[in-house]
RNA sequence: GGGUCAUUAGCUCAGUUGGUUUAGAGCGCUGCCUUGACAGGGCAGAGGUCACUGGUUCGAGUCCAGUAUGACCCA
């Protein structure tokens, strides 16, 4: 009995999620309406919900179901990625527990597992998904190595290569040694780490003289080609012309003078290995050195290295470094902190590497693709990341997009002797190559065997999605999309790629409006990850709060861009919201209706008030969706729901205990609840859709997911909200004297007003008083002209002089004190008016509704100094 | 090293092109309230020279410059 009190979200949500679901209202399909298009950022098919997709999506469903109110088109497009390199990691991993090899294995039946672990395992998140309410369209759901999807990405490769804007080359490339292939830049993460600086002594050859360097990589003095030295540092000028001799290998290399050296770090020497670091190999170029690259593709000392042959470099550090304190070549270790650049998904350190791949060449794709951010084509919220945007864009580099995988798209070039084809198929290839080599078979022309990354697929995502290269139909009438909805850690990598993509193929931007959401941190401010134990598991969340509180709690704290403290309290919040609109609910639905009894005049004030309250919560909280303040429209929908709505309305209306209530204003009271489920219902769908049911029959069909907004009232009576508004200050003064002087809360009040224009006003409408003595348990309610006979204890609220008769004795001194603090405050307020009003260059300079809005401050300031005056007079000759 | 952003109540944050009664919310805190829709509740209260220093302006939490501290991004 006692959770009868109690709201049991679980019943709840499954049954109107699966009720949703069948209704067929997820569902779009192209019509004469307005589209309003997301497309989900499509999570890693390994993945499994955390909070950040928890925000993320919450997100999206609340713009979805908001655009249905609104009588849009709303489709939300759900779907996957196939993750290339952590999907084949997986999938490595499960072989191996099974026995198997990859190298045993050949490419057909590699992707073979690959699918059957895809298909068991993968989309896990998409039913996940449904827990929190997603009312995603999942007839769309769209993977990116879908039979739709692969071909397509296939075909952007043809067409950016035939257009010359693709090309292969052997360069510098940031190698995982771990899942064995390429990463582009965005994919490594660089954070400090502390290491050691180790000072090599290198002997001059010929001479009895060495010459020290410093490098936090010893392993790599296997593959030295030279020492480097500031052409300006006096320290080294005597080896002009010189060579040095490489401990352990005795190699015998040149001492080179270039400006790129740091005299001030380490000892101002500097070794130079051009097979294994990007600056060296620039350097390398430049004097022509040899590069020798001593590093298998599994991070292990290759043969070239000539020591060590197999060991895995981090192993060979340790052994090096031993060797050459055993020779005494090791002057000495020094701590160091610097940057460590790590892979994104293996999280295994990353080896500058000579590697032959494929490239973009982002410079004509940047171009459109920057001046649609700057000119707000596309428009970022919060706006600040135009400058990251910007910042990237006009620095790009060329994106390397071939992966030494076998999970992915496999790149649709030919290669026969030294040419290359590049076509959708063999066949077409084939084709082409006839023309150079006339007796060419299938069987000769050689396929690359990589794949591309995964990211040049997800680019194409706002097209591919919607089968772009063929049905122009669909991409019409869904292109561009309305809004993406995602964190700003993938600008780069996606974002900035997709509008390039939008601009290359479409020739327009592929969404119109990007909001960013933060980072979800713990309280502590740690970002939220597995190996901390630090991240709440969102279902476990959704089962013991409910999925609306968990959808309350994300939402209320997720400002646009920001970073968000994550705190069950606030998904306590979000409960305890549901529980008192429950409760609320049973209360007016218990309540009688008895057709005999006319409506209280007080009643229908208190109805056109909430009415007008409510207007005037809409309009802001329409001004917050527009600029993506969801947190805001949240709290300000939550705190008229729960202050006007509930503690103020209901209360004002409320039959006596086990009275009946009139007819009219039960009729109105469920009217304004049915309107607050409708504004809620993006929040929380779930306990609006039951109470949108409980509290009028509907027919088929008739479902709060499925209403539209009603029409924004139109003349909002400002002044009755204003009015009622001092209505419930003064109640609050009348609590507020009875808490302190230790008075029962319904006890009875004598009540004497001091009138002037302000109260004059509100005493006159109809209900008023009414209201104030059913509130404020006034017994007798006298009117004063002026404030001569003025018993009690006295309250300024607004500009108006009030009295509480409670027939006790009057504590004169301490009211003396509260009445001199009031005054002190109020006369400082009138002066800081006046300074405006007396400077003659703000009356004539300030506009004039700011200068009459001041005067009225005054005024009022002024009256309230006038009755305290007064208070303070009485009780001094009392 | 280059850049971006932040600094408002004990905590987390709003404060929307400078003017809403000398700053608002939630949590936390304090006091009171249990036959009444709800203790996952009600009523009320305390708490802030808006990081610092200058400047612009009739007027600055809001704009500008500098300082300090912190966070992040890029190299």
């Amino acid at each position: 009995m006692s959770d009868s009190t109690k709201y049991n979200p679980s019943a709840v949500e499954d049954k109107w999620y699966a009720h949703w679901e069948k209704s067929g209202i997820f569902h779009s399909t192209p019509d004469d309406r307005e589209s309003y298009t997301i497309l989900i950022p499509p999570p890693n098919v390994t993945g499994v919900l955390h909070m950040g997709h928890m925000l993320n999506n919450t997100l999206q469903d609340l713009l979805t179901r908001r655009a249905r109110l609104q009588n849009k088109n709303a489709c939300w497009v759900p779907g996957t990625d196939h993750a290339s390199i952590a999907t084949e990691a997986k999938v490595v991993r499960m072989l191996r527990e099974k026995g198997i090899k990859k190298s045993d294995l050949t490419r057909e039946q590699f992707m073979d597992h690959a699918w059957e672990w895809t298909d068991k395992y993968g989309g896990i998140i998409l039913k996940q998904l449904r827990k929190l309410g997603a009312s995603a369209d999942w007839e769309r759901t769209a993977f990116t190595m879908d039979e739709t999807r692969y071909p397509i990405v296939i075909k952007a490769f043809v067409d950016l290569y035939n257009q010359g804007k693709l090309y292969r080359k052997n360069r510098m490339v940031n190698w995982d040694p771990e899942a064995q292939t390429v990463l582009s830049n965005e994919e490594v993460i660089y954070k400090e780490e502390n290491a050691k600086l180790y000072h090599v002594q290198y002997k001059i050859d010929g001479a009895d003289d060495y010459i020290t360097i410093a490098t936090t990589r010893p392993e790599t003095i296997l593959g030295d080609t030279a020492i480097a030295v500031h052409p300006d540092d006096p320290r080294y000028q005597k080896y002009k012309g010189q060579q040095a001799i490489v401990p352990m290998v005795y190699r015998t290399i040149p001492i080179i003078f270039d400006e790129y050296v740091d005299m001030e770090f380490g000892t101002g020497a500097l070794k130079v290995t051009p097979a294994h670091d990007p600056n060296d190999y620039d350097l390398g170029q430049k004097h022509n050195l040899e590069v020798i690259d001593v590093l298998n593709d599994d991070g292990t000392i290759s043969e070239a290295g000539g020591l060590y042959i197999g060991k895995d470099r981090i192993k060979a550090r340790k052994l090096i470094v031993k060797d050459l304190e055993a020779c005494s070549d090791l002057v000495k270790v020094e701590d160091l902190t610097h940057n460590v650049g790590r892979s994104e998904r293996t999280n295994c350190v990353v080896e500058p590497k000579l590697s032959l791949q494929w490239y973009v060449d982002m410079k004509a794709l940047a171009a459109p693709a920057l001046d649609a951010v700057e000119n707000d084509e596309v428009r970022f919220y919060p706006e600040k990341y135009k400058n990251t945007y910007r910042h990237w864009m006009t620095n790009i580099r060329d994106w390397c997009i071939s992966r030494q995988l076998w999970w992915g798209q496999r790149i649709p070039a030919y290669y026969y002797k030294d040419k290359v084809y590049v076509e959708e198929t063999a066949e077409k290839a084939l084709a082409k190559a006839k023309k150079d080599f006339p007796k060419i078979k299938l069987s000769d022309l050689r396929q690359d065997e990589d794949v591309l990354d995964t990211w040049f697929s997800s680019w194409l995502w706002p097209i591919s999605v919607f089968d772009g290269f063929k049905d122009q139909k669909e991409l019409d009438y869904y292109y561009p999309t309305s809004v993406l909805v995602t964190g700003w850690d993938i600008i780069f990598l996606w974002v900035a790629r997709m509008i390039m993509a939008g601009y290359e193929w479409k020739d327009n931007f592929p969404f119109k409006d990007v909001y960013f959401t933060g980072m979800v941190r713990d309280k502590q401010r740690r970002k939220m990850s597995k190996s901390l134990g630090n991240s709440p598991d969102p279902l476990e969340l959704i089962k013991s709060y409910g999925a609306d509180a968990v959808r309350y709690g994300m939402l209320s704290c997720s400002p646009a861009g920001g970073d968000l403290l994550f705190d069950e309290k606030l998904v306590e919040n979000g409960r305890n919201f549901c529980n008192k609109i429950w409760n609320a609910q049973m209360l007016v639905l218990g309540w009688e209706v008895d057709s005999q009894i006319k409506t209280p005049k007080g009643n229908t004030l208190a109805t056109e008030w909430v009415r007008n309250a409510m207007a005037e919560t809409i309009v802001a909280v329409e001004k917050s969706y527009k600029e993506y303040r969801i947190s805001e429209a949240l709290i300000t929908l939550y705190s008229f729901i729960w202050n006007d709505f509930f503690s103020s309305y209901l209360e004002m209306i409320k039959p006596a205990y086990q009275k009946p209530i009139d007819k009219e204003t039960k009729a109105a009271c469920i009217d304004i609840f049915e309107e607050i489920c409708v504004h809620l219902h993006p929040f929380m769908p779930f306990i609006t859709e039951e109470i949108w049911h409980n509290i009028k029959s509907r027919k088929k069909g008739e479902d709060c997911i499925a209403t539209h907004y009603p029409a924004m009232k139109e003349n909002i009576d400002v002044a009755i909200v204003e009015d009622v508004n001092l209505l419930r200050d003064i109640l609050s003064n009348i609590r507020d004297i009875k808490n302190k002087k230790q008075v029962k809360p319904k006890d009875t009040v004598e009540l004497t007003i001091v009138s002037n224009d302000e109260i004059d006003r509100c005493l006159h409408r109809e209900g008023y008083v009414e209201l104030l003595k059913k509130m404020g348990f006034v017994e007798k309610l006298d009117i004063l002209k002026d404030d001569k006979d003025v018993k009690g204890i006295v309250f300024i609220s607004g500009k108006t002089k009030i009295a509480v008769e409670l027939n006790l004795v009057i504590d004169k001194k301490a009211e003396l004190q509260k009445a001199r603090e009031e005054l002190k405050y109020q006369e400082g307020f009138v002066a800081s008016v006046n300074k405006k009003l007396d400077n003659e260059r703000f009356v004539s300079n300030a506009p004039a509704a700011v200068v009459d809005k001041e005067r009225k401050k005054r005024s009022d300031g002024l009256a309230r100094i006038e009755a305290l005056k007064n208070i303070i007079k009485d009780l001094e000759t009392d």
